[in-house]
DNA sequence: TATCTCCAAGTAATCGTTTACATTTTCAAT
DNA sequence: ATTGAAAATGTAAACGATTACTTGGAGATA
């Protein structure tokens, strides 16, 4: 590995001229500018990145944190985050926190450290904005943008869906078709998503006359698993006057309600009508295809990072963004009687 | 942010002394150490991690070289990887390369630059020795580590399992049960595994005494990918003396298989018998329940990491890798007659 | 007391860039 | 030919850490 210094003296210039050749930071003529890129050509030279960072001050790194990556939900978001950020010229690191709260603490740091120059967090709980005090002090805006979640704070960027609307819409739509018992399984965890999801479907039966009931609402395992959808939906299942229809937060619990369903007699479909959220690939592998409502993940990767590396480098401003959910009817629910 | 010399200063020594306490890189006294702890302690010193680098010429850092991220057999590997790094005291950059050799390459350029020590790669191809000669020279060993795939290189090290044997023993065990003519559904791709699992496939006909067929080997596209699955063997089930059992090379292909069958009006389990490969998590969620080869997917990942890692640290050789795999018997298959 | 060890601490060079500032060159206008 | 401005280039000081080398002083020995 040669530097800067053995360019030079190949071009038979001076270091400061190789490195405006470079970075383009200043006049060179063209004799020169071709005599250094010969040199850098031959020598194969590659600028050394810890020297440069030292005396920049910038990293070029995004920290990129997420609950996990078995979610193929996630994984898309990540896709569109890799893809602006290799755009704009950042590298990309990836903490899979696993709700490890001490995890994601310890990665946060790297900021702090200036290993990174700002981070997308898809692992926000509602009540977080005490952890960016620690890290950043109670004045100055941290470097980040958060996605699909985020947290209490009034003015904090993020990029998400509209999750109470979302939902209240596909609630409707179950009312719509005649559905008059509608279920719910959501997911013992502290997102802001979920609590909106909530809220969503209540604010649509509040607002069609139909009584919002806890008989209805059953949580799952916060890992918004497989099983723990057949679990709750088993027992939303057995209980008196039980659904004709149930509103899951996950599509993964949805197809662990639909299992449920077949599990103790009931047509998926046509006996009991299910409605998803996210639209994961498995959402279309069977029968019934899941009717599901659908976020744009990889744009909102995306738009996450754009809008991080548009604060990093123009200074702009926090700002938050829905972006557009659809609603795709596919063959999990029916219309009632 | 303040640097070593703050430190110093505060704790009234010199920024040699302060290092020496960090790093324990010398004789200090306990006294002077107090000192130093205390400084750091009050100024919330965190040594710049550039300086460090630039001077001690090490970046801490693993390249992790993944086709895609969507598959979640990929997903688990990362995890391993990424815990290993971790407590090796690593970062890991991650880089999905989707099938993209010229991203790849370009990422493979932080290792020459400095900007990363080591990478573990998932996404060579059979004949890819050339690659490293083209980044690395002829002579030196590059510090990487192959996982899953590896290329046709004789000294590069990996681990994966053994997906002949592997391959071999799934057909062996569908002949055991009755099968006579049995599909493959492979993928038209450059990856040793897909061709190891070929030759299984057919050494265990042979060994059998039964006849290998083109008529019976099917294709499906590069994507590994549930629809693909489905064209696939839809047009291994339109063939004339169709199977009876179908080995397919990754659990997506064979969910799609198995939609297929459902679609032509064959029960999948006991119509068609349906063996996979990889035991993803949507193996388990619809009946038949899939059975499938498993391969120890964290286990690999960590055992990749913690070979780089030994080869960064101690020099270690390169060494080759098995891992056991597992056959898992669920319901996709059953006895023939 | 003088000398010799040895341990602790300090000084300053170094890693490879970038860049403020100084200097030289070029060239048009007088 | 002289001047001046503008353009091109060079010099050297950062950036923040590590570390080879030097120094200072305490205690042991003669």
């Amino acid at each position: 590995m040669c530097t800067i210094l053995d360019v030079a003296r190949e071009a038979g210039v001076s270091v400061a001229s190789v490195s405006r050749v470079i970075n383009g930071s200043g006049p060179v003529s063209v004799k020169t500018t071709a005599k250094v890129k010969q040199a850098i050509k031959k020598l194969n030279y590659q600028p050394n990145i810890w020297g440069r960072r030292l005396r920049r001050k910038e990293s070029r790194m995004l920290l990129v944190l997420v609950p996990n990556i078995h979610n193929p939900f996630y994984a898309s978001i990540v896709s569109g985050i890799e893809d602006s950020a290799k755009l704009g010229g950042y590298g990309i690191m990836l903490c899979i926190t696993n709700r490890n709260k001490d995890k994601e603490y310890e990665f946060l740091k790297l900021l702090k450290s200036g290993q990174a120059d700002g981070a997308v967090m898809m692992t926000l709980e509602k009540q977080e904005k005490r952890l960016f005090r620690d890290l950043f002090g109670a004045t100055s805006l941290p470097p980040v943008v958060q996605c699909c979640e985020y947290c209490d704070s009034k003015e904090l960027p993020f990029v998400a869906i509209d999750n109470l609307a979302a939902a209240k819409q596909a609630v409707e739509y179950l009312i719509s078709i005649g559905h008059r018992r509608i279920g719910f399984i959501g997911s013992v965890n502290r997102f802001i998503s979920s609590e909106l999801r909530l809220q969503g479907y209540r604010g649509a039966l509040t607002a069609a006359g139909l009584e919002v009931s806890p008989e209805y609402e059953v949580y799952a395992d916060e890992d918004y698993g497989f099983r723990s959808g057949m679990l709750a939906a088993k027992e939303l299942l057995g209980r008196q006057g039980r659904p004709s229809a149930i509103f899951c937060i996950s599509d993964v619990l949805a197809l662990g309600a639909i299992r449920a369903a077949r599990e103790v007699g009931i047509v998926p479909g046509r006996g009991l009508s299910v409605l998803g959220f996210d639209d994961v690939e498995s959402a279309t592998m069977f029968h019934p295809l899941l009717t599901t409502v659908s976020q744009p993940r990889y744009e909102m990767g995306r738009v996450s990072a754009d809008m991080l590396i548009r604060m990093l480098e123009n200074g702009d401003g926090a700002s938050r963004v829905y972006l557009e959910h659809q609603i795709i009817l596919r063959e999990s629910t029916a219309a009632n009687r």
